[in-house]
DNA sequence: CGTTCTTGGGTTAACGTTTACTCATAAGCC
DNA sequence: GGCTTATGAGTAAACGTTAACCCAAGAACG
């Protein structure tokens, strides 16, 4: 198989803690032995054992990402955007998609602190808010942040971006374009959504717009639902001339059913989506959106995680909040 | 911190040894200590250790993924594909990206042997197409499938789809849309994009129609290459009736430039995408595609690794190629 | 020259499991 | 009742490292 320190150790008959030293870097070796443990280990092409070093320091180098999608862009993006910022520190990431499923997601947290992860990156289904799960991971002091879902009733670091400010930006653009009937697809049952919505309604009433219920309508988190949710609106009289969408792929599905319909985008109906994701200036009607610093999101939750397991003793828990950015596109852009 | 078999087996006057058969459900245990274990186990909320287990038994029921990248809705769905079948054998996944670049690819290789992963898909940045690396890979007999992409000059077994039957069917259905133009934005200089190339060109032979080489244009793999290539195209005279184009990420930029260029889609220009990503259904005009079973891909090289890491005994290289299926909508929808 | 450092290494014991044996005791059998 | 055979446990060693000490020999010093 692979060659260990102790092959070493033998062919060059010195122990096995010289070659570990030498390895590590660590404690006083002349420069003699140093040279020759170097020279054998790259002859015998070995590699650190992480499992067995694991076990010793307690430490795996690895952390945990526990999302509820990786197919979808702005998870994936997350993703990425993780496994980069640990990468330099020696970190790897195991990902752990628990598909919307709460069950899944308990289930997975905990083979996760089964292999030993030094931290946890988690972005709760928050549904039947697992609180338990949280206590579980608590219990073992494992690091863990929150990423871009909060959980409620739970004191933990989080990172996300400010939603009732998404709310407010997209809505207000919407105005400023002169829209006066707004529509909002709403997204699922989840705070975040609920967030932004308050968002919209906020800035509703500060331009003393009416807030009509019948136009604020689910519509799920992918563009099907997005989709049927158009339609939906798109049912009643007068149909809305302005449409803030939870997320960009419920844009998407928006913006399909309006030209399905044969309305003019953005003349009839501007869209305004949230998320940014990669391909939303690549659509036949480029979408405008609220960027909601994805990249950043990952890359602070992860600087902050690492910086929880580097420092032994617990720490307060910290609350990020990314400010979001309005990018103007074609499916607003249209005289006021 | 967690709780150990010792600590159980102190705790109940019994060795750790019975401790560790009871959790493992081996060896001859009496109902009456089996019972006494367990509960203590609940008890103190134990977990297995891995980190431990995996030092003896050598297996640490982990697989590497190697991906040039997770924001592509491609490798995405491939992710969630081996992840999602290799859950149910109690493996996890280490998703490692690197970003299309073989340096980064070689290092993140070695790093996940280091941390002794049983085994390995690997979706290989073939550029300089680095032996030397699966050579590493072999040494250890850690067991790898290939995935999407092959490696010239190395047996290995390989999971994708068959591209030269993409390649054909695109164009076939374009011909048989009536266009007689027939270009293509080839995607990047990859084996991959070879063989696409190489069932265009066939297709076109069969039916005798001219291949002009002018019509074939590099476009890198994103949406942003598909978009410039397609000016390329249009640039040209006669401009192209149809377009096969490397990826449905290529095809969306490249419908971008048609739309921008005011041609009307698919009457003047048919497009043909390859991937049948997720929302390929959901743009403004949805894009005709080759679905190349990116589930499947990804559902069969992880199956295939497991295979191999069950039996021992190394076995020989087998090659799977998932047969692509043409899904027609709206960008090619018109009259011959 | 005796004392104290420094240098370069070695010893021993963990880390938390599993594996391969061994060994009492009780049971079964003629 | 003496023999074999199950049964239910225990012992010892190993997996490949690291951490905490220890120690000999030479150097430095007064």
């Amino acid at each position: 198989m692979s060659a260990t320190m102790m092959d070493i150790a033998r062919d060059l008959k010195v122990s096995v803690v010289t070659v570990s030293k030498v390895l590590r870097n660590q404690g006083r070796i002349s420069e003699a032995t140093r040279k020759r443990v170097l020279r054998r280990a790259k002859q015998l092409n070995y590699q650190t054992n992480w499992v067995a070093r694991s076990l010793v320091t307690q430490r795996t180098y690895t952390i945990g990402l526990l999302l509820p999608a990786m197919t979808h862009p702005f998870f994936a993006e997350i993703a990425r955007a993780v496994a980069q910022t640990v990468r330099p520190h020696g970190y790897h990431v195991i990902i752990s998609c628990f598909e919307e499923d709460p069950e899944l997601e308990a289930s997975e947290a905990e083979s996760l602190l089964s292999r030993r992860v030094d931290g946890l990156i988690i972005a709760s289904s928050q549904l039947p808010c697992r609180l338990d799960l949280f206590k579980q991971v608590r219990e073992r002091s494992v690091p863990y942040v929150l990423i871009d879902r909060q959980v409620a009733g739970l004191r933990a670091s989080f990172v996300g971006v400010d939603n009732h400010a998404i709310g407010r930006l997209a809505t207000e653009h919407l105005i400023a374009r002169g829209c006066c009937r707004i529509g909002h697809l709403r997204g699922p049952e989840v705070r975040i959504a609920a967030e932004r919505l308050e968002g919209y309604r906020q800035a509703l009433a500060k331009r003393g717009l009416p807030a009509r219920s019948c136009y604020v309508v689910p519509s799920g988190y992918r563009d099907e639902g997005g989709y049927a949710g158009m339609r939906q609106l798109l049912g009643l009289r007068p149909i809305p001339d302005g449409v803030f969408c939870y997320n960009d792929l419920v844009a998407i599905g928006a913006m399909k059913a309006i030209l399905e319909a044969g309305l003019r985008l953005p003349h009839d109906i501007a869209v305004v989506g949230a998320g940014n994701v990669h391909f939303s200036d690549m659509l036949a009607v480029p979408l405008t959106t609220v960027d909601q610093g994805t990249r950043e999101m990952g890359l602070r939750a992860a600087e902050l995680l690492i910086e929880r397991i580097a420092s032994k003793r617990s720490m307060r828990p910290t609350r990020i909040l990314i400010p979001p950015k309005l990018v103007e596109r074609e499916s607003t852009r249209r005289q006021p």
